[in-house]
DNA sequence: TGCACGATCTCG
DNA sequence: GAGATCGTGCAT
């Protein structure tokens, strides 16, 4: 297995969260060992027009990574102890991102990113080059199901509705 | 300089 | 069903 090149991050972040279930998110430790997870659930957050996503706001210091081109990790913390693992998808000054909710039978983006220990020194590490996290190729699912984002009641019924969840079922 | 608010989880 | 807990963004 090889990781996934530059140019699978470069399309639309809802293409991209549904290729990445099955794929592998691979984890290597400060010890030398390395872990890997098969990506099981994700979420879209396509651009500033998307109320639901931190972009929507214009350029900040925390959503700047978004605006870069494609590949990249941006994370950030919620409710004051939770890392949340998202890849940054599209080109350069296009703002989207596929949130990572679920990697094997770990469920919920919270815990995905406690188990892997994310923390700001993640913000921007880039896929391509990162010796400690990194995403490689797999066969796509045939199997997923689709459903509406999660915690974001204040973006709206338009946004609200969109089937940008994908599920491994 | 201060304050309200979250893309959540766990416990009671 | 509520609390934990803190960086970020916007209002003073």
């Amino acid at each position: 297995m090889k990781r996934l090149p530059v140019e699978f991050y470069k399309q639309d972040a809802v293409t991209v969260a549904e290729k990445l279930l099955g794929k592998i998110l691979v984890r290597v430790w400060e010890d030398g060992n390395e872990t890997r997870y098969r990506i099981t659930e994700t979420e879209a957050y396509m651009g500033e027009e998307d109320k639901a996503c931190h972009a929507c706001k214009g350029r900040t210091l925390r959503t700047e990574v978004m605006y870069s081109e494609g590949g990249k990790v941006y994370v950030y913390l919620i409710y004051g102890m939770y890392w949340m693992l998202n890849v940054v998808t599209g080109e350069v000054n296009d703002p989207q991102a596929v949130l990572i909710r679920g990697i094997d039978n770990i469920v919920g983006s919270g815990k995905v990113g406690r188990l892997l220990k994310m923390d700001k020194s993640f913000y921007a590490e880039n896929l391509s080059i990162s010796t400690r996290i990194w995403i490689e190729d797999a066969p796509n699912v045939s199997e997923f199901s689709t459903a509406s984002r999660v915690g974001i009641d204040y973006a709206g019924e338009e946004w609200k509705s969109k089937l940008w969840r994908f599920i491994v079922t």
